[in-house]
DNA sequence: GCCGTTTTCGGCCCGACTGTTTTCAGTCG
């Protein structure tokens, strides 16, 4: 069983665990053993084979056990019996906003409650408010959330949610009586996808504001409308927070609604060692002696414990605090930092704009160079290039290119389809004739992850190939990634000096960050491509950087942040 | 289930809000 499958195994038991009424704090184990597993620093097999996975922090007899077995039998007992021991539909119930393990599982064991179905049923006799703990609104608010659990718990893209937050949070900056506004949670860390958007004031007087938070254009709903606190649901389902705080708060309630969970974790752990307790609220001295700092900005609630400023998009527990103690925090890339991209389409195949409109967009971006990588012949639905008007396109290139109109070198590439057998849609010397090749999988997605993985490692093998396009095909909440072994394939891209693709489209965001820090480890390159199929999606790079600055990579670890020479120079290696 | 310059047992992050209560449990983040 691969890492991912075992990681959704524990948090599945985790999920089972809340409703047997477990110890929270077993249940938290295995949810840390999870998100652990999500983002191994190592191979899962070397881990184990050198006894070495029970060094990783959480992971003990236990875990280290049930991991073990799961990777080499693929099924564990303990979780097959806990499963046959609960109701499968319990944990869609469990999804219903406001109810939580306690209530579901009183539900099931008073009112033999199993499903959505079982439950719609109780709630329409009355016989939910009649149960102790349960009431009468509590039970409309079931009925409301059973109706609405589609839209409820989807989560949102980033960009989508980004698009939502920009207004509020200019509109609240501008009330009178803010000092600071911030979008804190999953957006401010630059999660591929937002559950709900968090946004967090600065004010001496809260009531204004939450009065002007709650009667917003497009919300549907208030859900909670307290002193200090505000929560609303907009037509599309996306719940968005409101919390004011007095202003010496601000940046400690800033930093707790960050988050991640895990992040204030090992945070709060190490403000106890320095007997300091550690909250939204600011520190506290934990017996009175040590005195509790306040701070004026957000660097300085991490120097009070010793550390440099992490940024918000490192925070997922996952070794940023350990880094920032030993000063080995990386230098994250930034948007401006690009030169140039790869991966663009024009009219040719499936583009929008012309080979010369994407030219003339590209110089406004600055850049030195444009990657035109329009479709092979095998994406008919595309309207991919034979080798004739491929030919064709190199020539336009070159005249355009000859022509001076533009500053920006448009190197002649394509985007050539990885066939079945990992056999290119180009023969060698097509492909030996442009400037750069990226390679791509544009169809038979459901191979088996053993047929797939080696597909794309003949790719990668190929000398002509500089990069892999979108590498597991995910498309954000509508697709997902096809089965292959991508720690297998970043091996062979680093033995072969073959470049990964970050694809920036907001719908791919692919290759996910959580496999980027174990690629540059290899060494493999990064190319953050907008795979734009019109002048105004090249601006898609921004996600893109996002994204690689989620995977820990620096300018060095991307190659479209060198100059045209360097490129070039790496091009022809 | 994990963990240990107080500990191999007894802790484990902490506070707002809601609903159902009459002082608090459960949920949520």
């Amino acid at each position: 069983m691969e890492p991912k499958d075992i990681a959704a195994v524990l948090d599945e038991i985790a999920t089972l665990l809340e409703l047997t009424g477990e110890n929270p704090f077993k249940i938290r184990a295995y949810s840390a053993g999870a998100r652990a597993l999500e983002s191994l620093p190592e191979d899962l097999d070397t881990l184990i084979a050198e006894g070495r996975l029970g060094d990783l922090p959480g992971f003990g007899e236990a875990l280290v056990e049930k991991v073990t077995e799961l990777r080499r039998k693929g099924e564990l007992p303990f979780h097959r019996k806990l499963k046959a021991s609960i109701p499968g539909g319990l944990l869609e119930v469990l999804q219903i906003p406001g109810l939580g393990p306690k209530k579901v599982r009183s539900l099931w064991k008073e009112l033999g409650v199993e499903d959505v179905a079982k439950l719609k049923e109780v709630c329409d006799s009355g016989a939910v408010a009649e149960l102790k703990g349960f009431g009468a609104k509590t039970q409309a608010k079931i009925l409301d959330g059973i109706r609405n659990r589609v839209a409820y718990a989807k989560r949102h893209r980033w960009y989508q949610a980004a698009e939502v937050a920009g207004p509020i949070l200019s509109g609240l900056r501008a009330l009178p009586q803010v000092e600071h506004a911030e979008a804190a949670g999953s957006l401010r860390r630059n999660r591929e996808t937002v559950g709900d958007l968090d946004f967090l004031v600065a004010a001496e007087q809260p009531g204004p504001v939450m009065e002007w938070f709650v009667t917003r254009p497009g919300v549907k709903e208030v859900t909670a409308h307290g002193e200090t606190k505000s929560s609303v649901r907009f037509e599309s389902g996306l719940q968005a927070d409101l919390r004011v705080v007095p202003a010496e708060q601000f940046f400690f309630a800033l930093h707790h609604f960050t988050g991640s969970k895990d992040h204030n974790v090992a945070m709060r752990h190490r403000a106890l060692g320095r007997g300091l307790s550690m909250s939204e609220w600011g520190f506290k001295s934990v017996d009175g002696t040590a005195p509790a700092p306040g701070a004026a900005s957000e660097e300085e609630v991490f120097r009070a414990l010793g550390l440099p400023w992490i940024p918000p998009e490192l925070r997922e527990g996952s070794g940023e605090v350990e880094a920032a103690e030993q000063g080995s925090l990386p230098d994250l890339i930034r948007p401006e930092q690009l030169r140039g991209v790869f991966h663009v389409h024009t009219t040719e195949s499936d583009g929008d704009d012309t080979l010369e409109r994407m030219a003339e967009a590209a110089e406004a971006f600055g850049w030195e160079y444009l990657g035109i990588s329009d479709h092979s012949k095998s994406s008919q639905q595309a309207g991919g290039l034979d080798e004739a008007r491929l030919a064709a396109q190199v020539k336009a290139v070159g005249k355009l290119n000859a022509s001076g109109r533009f500053r920006v070198r448009v190197l002649a590439g394509s985007e050539v389809d990885i066939l079945r057998d990992g056999l290119l849609d180009f023969s060698d010397d097509v492909l030996a004739g442009l400037d750069f090749v990226v390679a791509s999988v544009h169809s038979l997605f459901t191979l088996d992850a053993e047929a797939q993985t080696a597909r794309i490692i003949r790719a990668v093998e190929n000398e002509h190939v500089d990069m892999i396009g979108h590498l597991t095909g995910r498309l954000i909440n509508r697709r997902e990634p096809y089965d292959a072994d991508i720690p297998r394939i970043i091996d062979a891209c680093a033995a072969n000096d073959t470049c990964i693709e970050l694809n920036a489209n907001p719908w791919r965001l692919d290759m996910d960050w959580r496999w980027w820090r174990r690629a540059a480890e290899k060494g493999v390159l990064c190319a953050i491509n907008p795979d734009a199929h019109a002048a105004g999606q090249l601006g898609f790079t921004d996600y893109g950087v996002r994204i690689a600055r989620k995977g820990w990579l620096t300018a060095a670890d991307v190659l479209n942040a060198r100059p045209l020479g360097e490129v070039l120079g790496w091009l022809g290696r």
